[in-house]
DNA sequence: CCTACCGATCGGTAGG
DNA sequence: CCTACCGATCGGTAGG
């Protein structure tokens, strides 16, 4: 895994900062705060109407705003979904190393899938969760170079599960390649978007181990 | 299974029907094959770009039919998205009882979730897809009554899983409790939308076989 | 099915 | 960030 993820091919010119010379943190502060606040309920709105369905004026509306300001944050509504995206993966890969740093040096290749995916249900369904989801679901509403930018994130994600499904393989208990095992785990993982409720009965912990035995249990 | 299907919630009065009396069957053909036109057409759309992000002058072209023409077929862009859904449906499941009437009476367990498996790619991949996949990535644009008029039929597809997964439980080839090994086989199987590409090396055989062993494969 | 059209909505901007 | 606004687009319809 690469230290430093490489340019963002979607890249852009920020938009117009603020006039006068900026005051000090908490000025900044409280303008991280405002974009922040956008991409949350713009990630919210996303995920229950879809993107083409949102309007602008409904994100400004849930952040407080008047129609025309998200465009100061944002050149284009298209360059805040991508800063969902992306941002929202940057987040997830770099928890996703904090969960595997935090394993036992002797954890074998079932705790190391275990944290995998008890991670990825985290992100996908606990507390914080939002953007991931969006971009599982809206990829189609980027731009090409925009689907750039956020795989080069997304494939270095993805791509630290693939030793711990090889060591399983190569014990025997994963029966199916590991590439194609990774296609179908994502699968089961990410359609549980569709399904799961909070309130509901299920814990993200009970899902984990049943998860993992359907995937990956001896006998 | 019931033989019949409830009345469909979401049904809406018929649009205009052409003047004059209805010529024989070349007539209808015709009719209904324009029809079912503006719903493949409307599919391919819809599943590329998304419901919201389609227009109803999109589809009119992709038949090569003038703008306003699609509503004399459907009486709102929304009532084609539930026609390409509900008869998506419809089509699926009875594809899916002939998967299983084809079986052999002995067929075990893993012979039955195998037929499922291998129809369900075919509907979901195969050369005459189309109509499901939008409706597993498009249901949040369904209104509420639309979505219980899919669900009398989507239940029932799925319901005819249970048996087969129930048995593989029994038989310790599950591990994972019946109800949440569908939900991860659904979501695994669905999921493969995504990433399936007709020219790649997979066939939808061996898909089948490599989702059988890692769902229910013995050791 | 086409022609001709309408009312509403939407992303985005200039200027402060 | 707000005010005031524009140009384009869109779903849908009347009438034939």
């Amino acid at each position: 895994m690469p230290e430093t993820l490489a340019q963002d091919p979607a890249a852009e010119a920020a938009p117009r900062r603020p006039r006068g010379r900026p005051r000090k943190s908490a000025q900044h502060l409280d303008e991280s705060g405002r974009r922040r606040e956008l991409m949350e309920q713009a990630a919210r709105l996303f995920l229950v109407k879809g993107y083409a369905a949102t309007t602008t004026r409904d994100i400004a509306a849930a952040v407080g705003m008047h129609s025309g300001s998200p465009f100061y944050y944002f050149k284009s509504k298209s360059a805040l979904l991508y800063a969902v995206m992306r941002e929202g993966m940057e987040g997830a890969l770099a928890s996703q190393q904090q969960a595997l740093d935090k394993l036992a040096p002797e954890a074998d290749a079932h705790a190391r899938l275990r944290a995998l995916i008890r991670h990825h249900f985290d992100i996908l369904l606990g507390p914080a969760s939002g953007f991931i989801p969006v971009m599982l679901y809206e990829w189609r509403s980027l731009t090409a170079a925009q689907k750039k930018g956020v795989s080069q994130v997304k494939d270095t994600y993805e791509a630290a599960w693939m030793p711990a499904l090889e060591a399983l393989a190569a014990q025997g208990d994963l029966r199916a390649s590991p590439a194609v095992a990774r296609l179908f785990i994502f699968g089961a993982l990410n359609w549980s978007v569709q399904w799961f409720r909070v309130r509901g009965s299920q814990t993200l912990d009970g899902l984990t181990e049943q998860a993992l035995h359907l995937f990956a249990g001896k006998a």
